[in-house]
RNA sequence: GCUCGGGUGGUGGAAUAGGUAGACACGCAGGACUUAAAAUCCUGUGGGCAGCAAUGCCUGUACGGGUUCGAUUCCCGUCCCGAGCACCA
């Protein structure tokens, strides 16, 4: 009986679907994994080979930790609100849910035919109103909550009014946007609307104005994870900064917990660099200088870690942005002033980057007062400092910062070294290593013993105070597009009023086009009616992290008409055991989701305070292209290593005409039009063609559909092969040339299940080698399991069914067994084959088989014993014998003399279970 | 510039409490079966040298050093590749 795998793979998907197999319910008699991927954009170009990467590996999991007697919660959703719907519905007029729609069809389509175990009765949508109420309700939370930094958690609002009628801002410690000072009876005193403008400065979900991204092409603002390298993440436009009013989210109150949390956490180290990179914790002091423009003197606070360095503070810089430009600049420095911060904020946010070593810069015609030093020193105002970062000013230390360094140079401002013996005439010092000199009080330490002794000074001195920094910022949460999640937000009598949850959820309204207002509004401007009880409903929607930041939760319950979770069904699931999904979300969804968890756990809607207990990131499959060579001005082809002889244009071709890198020239000639009177210029009688790993997209046609690898080998063949192809976590090309080694191995195991085409194997006692061989396996593939080394469980399996085949064992005893450990790799195989052996009901409620010791212990081992290094022979000796033992078996050995040489043993080295080595 | 990964055959990749480098697979070469092809199976396959031969010897994990009886693995330095961050004071 041939390996039917198109028959097999059907019948049992359509067994699985119908018998529900993999739907799952809390079960407290049962332990919880939950297994999660990152759901998918569905995009229209639909799955390519490397998007089930981590698809099948998390399947994989998932079906093992079932054998293994889990209670397994694996689904699927999709993130489907986003801006490429949107745009394609600008171009075509289609509404985008359609669209939507379709898409999630089609990689609903392509994800069964790859025979994945999810509970597909729990799917997702973020663009779904019963989903999405959700994610209005959160913001809503949001809105009616504030930060408290001393209980270190978010609280009602309503306590803050409590507080605020009960002591105004007085011993108050809560996350804000700016430092407000009023007492109990400034805040009886204020109007409705001022007392909503004091709590929004409060709120986790406020609005407020700031420098944002924003992309005139899109129309819309950015998070900072959505630009790079000064372009929009997606479509490539570019972005400037602009002052806007927004909603944003007060991420930043969290940093410390963001920051300590991932200690716990069992993520890449890689990963959690990159979010400590972006939370950005820096240990410093704030310190006061007296600064003073001719007619009046300030205090102006500045940040800097390397307060051991103050004494070479020989200049003071402004951001461009910074309020203290407009107070320190001097009636004859204004217009040089002006000119200046008009330059500045006309270039975009890609000029700024692209220009950022340029020097530039004004003196603001004020001075500073160096508080170790007393001597005044000048304040200019440069690009170089950023306003949103510390105070938005800093002290020049130019001989031991090298940005200070080069803006002392251009402007030709005095350089003081710190540090004795540093030479700082072309370059500054920036290590912090060395003795402190032309440093007061400071003088003879170390660099390490200066900064803390600098900064207890400057406390002592009432100058200032340690202060901990963090680049991470708010999270801007407006986009000014349509297919979002609207605001539950209306507006009264200029006062952001919430929805009341009844209200929930508020639901996308129709509009006429997807394009902004010709007055500039958002294209829910265009939206009829869009009001609560006559005032107007906020126009922006939510960004594409609002959705997936909590999808997570409702999974765990995603029916319950009341809750986002319901407490029960959290208190069983918890949170995600593993996560597998890209590394591109580390600063955006990774932070965000983490944010909202926090967030919920604070208000006491979730029971754990991270999501993601364990993080895989799986490596992006790139695409093999395939190249042919056309000689210039022919239509001849030369094959590759003959090209070099002509003049040659290198051209892709598609990556399905070429088998193992040669071309299937019929098939090219009928490729293209162009092609079908082509001439080739043959090596051997074949047209090699060359190669190169690019990414995977249709102009370089390299990319292969796993709809068409399921057609032509199956799904159990994919599934293996992407795992075979390589190490999970790291990046590999898609290469189809390996496949058939994979497929064949397939073939191999159905063959092993039957004799002369008869399905039959024996209930004979297995043999010791038999029994050795299988629980080998069964121990490495559990290991390798725990430690998502897949690609060498594929090859165990090999090296286990070739030794089978050699031993021509066709026992139950052993291949049963062998059929639960094939079965999460190869789930319709194995289920086909469990079924001819009369088991019943789906593989995957059988259990992982136990391993047993027994019958993999060695009695003795060869050790290789080598002479100086060199391996000169095998000795097979008992285990467990004593070093001394070992030694005096091989010296009594006849084959050592032989390797000696008549030299003397000077030494024997002996490891026992290893290797024993002769020195002589 | 800073941080983190990583450099192993023609190819993808195995092997690190230091212990026979190249498992497994692709490709390639040769062979068996077949009228033939496909499929399947068997043998060989890092490089070099010697031999009719079984075989033997040398060399080899980016490069240069070090520690060690022994280094792909540990340490120092250099080069290269990839990823992330980038005026964050």
């Amino acid at each position: 009986m041939e390996y039917n795998f198109a028959e097999i793979e059907q019948r049992w998907q359509r067994y699985w679907a119908e018998n529900k197999i993999f739907k799952v319910d809390t079960d407290t008699s049962l332990p919880k994994f939950y297994v999660l991927d990152m759901f998918p954009y569905p995009s229209g170009a639909g799955l390519h080979v490397g998007h089930p990467l981590g698809y099948i590996a998390s399947d994989i999991y998932s079906r093992y930790k079932r054998l293994k007697g889990f209670n397994v919660l694996h689904p699927m959703g999709y993130d489907a609100f986003g801006l490429p719907a949107e745009q394609y519905a600008i171009q075509t007029g289609q509404h985008p849910a359609l669209t939507t729609q379709k898409n999630i069809e089609r990689y609903r389509e392509q994800m069964d035919k790859i025979g994945f175990s999810y509970d597909w009765n729990r799917e997702v949508r973020t663009c779904n109103p019963d989903y999405y109420k959700w994610t209005q309700w959160a913001f809503l939370e949001m809105f009616h909550s504030y930060y408290c930094y001393d209980e270190q958690q978010a609280r009602p609002i309503s306590e803050l009014e409590e507080v605020f009628v009960r002591q105004g801002v007085g011993g108050l410690n809560a996350a804000c946007t700016e430092k407000l000072d009023f007492s109990a009876a400034d805040w009886k005193a204020m109007t409705e609307l001022e007392k909503q403008e004091v709590l929004m400065n409060y709120r986790i979900a406020y609005i407020g104005e700031t420098s944002v991204n924003w992309c005139p092409a899109l129309g819309t603002v950015l998070a900072n994870d959505e630009v790079k390298d000064g372009f929009s993440e997606r479509g490539g436009h570019p972005v400037e900064q602009r002052k806007m009013k927004q909603w944003q989210l007060r991420v930043s109150a969290y940093s410390e917990r963001l920051l300590h949390g991932l200690e716990a956490l069992q993520w890449s180290d890689s990963l959690k660099e990159m979010q400590r990179n972006w939370i950005g914790r820096s240990e410093g002091a704030e310190m006061i200088f007296k600064v003073s423009n001719g007619c009046e003197d300030h205090d102006m606070s500045i940040f800097t870690t390397r307060a051991d360095t103050v004494f070479g503070a020989t200049f003071m810089v402004l951001a461009p942005e910074s309020e203290w430009v407009e107070k320190l600049t001097t009636p004859p420095q204004k217009e040089a002033v002006e000119a200046y911060l008009l330059e500045a904020k006309k270039k975009t946010e890609r000029e700024r980057m692209t220009e950022a070593h340029k020097i530039t810069g004004v003196f603001s015609g004020s001075h500073a007062l160096n508080p170790f030093t007393k001597e005044w020193i000048p304040v200019w105002v440069s690009e170089y400092v950023l306003a949103g970062y510390g105070t938005g000013a800093i002290m020049g230390v130019p001989a031991h910062d090298s940005r200070d360094y080069v803006f002392a140079k251009h402007f030709n401002l005095s350089i003081v070294p710190l540090i004795e013996g540093c030479d700082v005439s072309c370059e500054s010092f920036d290590a912090k290593e060395g003795t402190m000199c032309n440093s007061g009080f400071l003088n003879g330490m170390s660099v390490k013993e200066a900064i803390p002794a600098a900064m207890d000074e400057v406390e002592r001195l009432g100058i200032g105070q340690r202060k901990v920094n963090y680049r991470l910022r708010d999270a801007i949460f407006s986009r000014q597009r349509y297919w979002g999640e609207p605001f539950p937000i209306y507006y009264k009598e200029g006062m952001a009023m919430p929805m009341p949850q009844e209200a929930l959820p508020l639901v996308l309204p129709e509009v006429d086009k997807y394009l902004p207002t010709e007055t500039g509004e958002p294209p829910l401007g265009r939206a009829k009616d869009w009001n609560h009880q006559g005032y107007p409903i906020e126009k922006s929607t939510m960004p594409g992290f609002a959705g997936s930041s909590a999808y997570y939760l409702r999974y765990m319950d995603p029916h319950n008409p009341n809750a986002l979770v319901g407490r029960e069904a959290n208190d069983y699931w918890r949170d995600v055991d593993l996560y597998i999904g890209g590394a591109e979300h580390a600063t955006g969804h990774l932070i965000y989701s983490r944010f909202w968890n926090k967030f919920l756990f604070d208000r006491g809607y979730v029971c754990e305070d991270e999501p993601f207990k364990q993080l895989v990131n799986q490596g992006m499959i790139q695409g093999r292209s395939n190249f042919v060579y056309r000689m210039t001005g022919a239509n001849t082809f030369v094959s590759l290593n003959l090209k070099d002889k002509y003049e040659t244009t290198e051209l892709h071709v598609d990556v399905h005409i070429v088998h193992n890198d040669r071309l299937d020239i019929e098939a090219f000639k009928a490729w293209r039009p162009e092609f079908a009177t082509a001439e080739f210029i043959l090596e051997d009688g074949e047209y090699i063609c060359g190669w190169a790993v690019e990414k995977m997209s249709k102009s370089m046609h390299n990319v292969v559909n796993p709809d068409k690898i399921c057609a032509d080998y199956g799904a159990d063949t994919l599934r293996m092969y992407e795992m075979f192809l390589g190490p999970l976590v790291q990046a590999k090309p898609w290469d189809t040339n390996g496949i058939d080694g994979v497929h064949r191995f397939l073939k191999k195991v159905w063959r092993l299940f039957f004799v002369q085409e008869q399905f039959g194997l024996s209930q004979e006692t297995p043999s010791a080698q038999e029994l050795k061989a299988l629980h080998k396996l069964i121990k490495k593939i559990e290991s390798d399991i725990e430690q998502f080394s897949f690609n060498t469980s594929v090859s165990a399996f090999m090296i286990f069914v070739n030794e089978m085949m050699d031993l021509k064992c066709r026992k139950q005893a052993i291949l049963e067994p062998f059929l639960i450990l094939l079965s999460p790799f190869a789930p319709h195989i194995s289920e086909e084959l469990w079924h001819l052996l009369g088991r019943t009901p789906s593989i995957s409620r059988a259990s992982y088989p136990v391993y047993n010791e027994e019958y993999t212990v060695e009695r003795t081992f060869e050790y290789p014993v080598s002479v100086n290094g060199k391996l000169r022979f095998k000795k097979e000796l008992p285990l467990g014998i004593s070093q001394e033992e070992i030694q005096q078996a091989v010296l009594a050995d006849s084959q050592l003399e032989k390797y000696l040489g008549g030299a003397l043993v000077k030494k024997v080295v002996a490891v026992p279970g290893r290797i024993v080595n002769v020195v002589c």
